[in-house]
DNA sequence: CAGTATCCTTTACGATACTG
DNA sequence: CAGTATCGTAAAGGATACTG
């Protein structure tokens, strides 16, 4: 039973599937992934792919994917460093289920796009 | 073709197909499409159904989701009135591509607190 | 009942400078 | 190159009170 039961909490914290969704699906999480989709990338192969994410927030994004599981992070000894980000088993299940999403999103954008100017011009009146 | 290349942008903005993602896979957005999947509610079943939102983030949600589409809005006149939400076409075909993410989220749970609680030991030390 | 209105806090993120 | 450290901003959300 995929109810909305097993997601809500009564207390001010997120429930546990919640907080698995919440560390992957948000604004940067999904699109790193996806960067290491075709083969592993350094830390800036993944910045210059994504394009408008800062250094910092990278970094910062990347350790909790480490941190759950999603990526490996290695690192090759020699100057300058060379680290290597690349998808784990678990990561890659992610973007399975969620590439059908991105999919969607692509054919269904217009119709949204459509749907929110209408909205806007009725509440114009 | 999936790219990464269709979801970056360089300039500030988040492009189209992001904007569309970020609509709905939110922190209330999917849990409120989640409450209306069996059958159209009102605004105070939704609210007791998902517990921790606040009537203010529930009814800015709700509006949101009806601006670009995913539900509808029904007021029933009468005293004091009624109000029902029900889910559109849209909103079922983007919980059917969801779904499943939850489902592999109630699968995987255990084994991403794992992957956490190892990590965050190894750096205790 | 289904909202609005206000105020306040938290969190995410951007910008920039610095370092082994 | 791959980060860290600091500072500042903006958006999301919580708490609470009020209303047709």
């Amino acid at each position: 039973m995929l109810s909305i039961t097993s997601l809500t909490s009564a207390d001010g914290q997120l429930c546990p599937v919640r907080r698995v969704l919440s560390g992957v699906v948000g604004k940067w999480q999904s699109l790193i992934l996806l960067s290491l989709e075709d083969e592993p990338q350094r830390f800036s192969a993944i910045k210059r792919l994504i394009g408008d994410i800062t250094q910092r927030v990278l970094t910062e994004n990347l350790r909790d994917l480490e941190r759950d599981g999603y990526v490996t992070r290695t690192v090759s000894d020699g100057s300058p460093v060379e680290v290597h980000y690349a998808l784990t088993a678990l990561g890659r299940e992610f973007l399975d289920l969620f590439k059908p999403l991105i999919g969607w999103a692509v054919q269904r954008r217009a119709d949204i796009e459509e749907n929110r100017a209408a909205y806007d011009r009725k509440r114009a009146d």
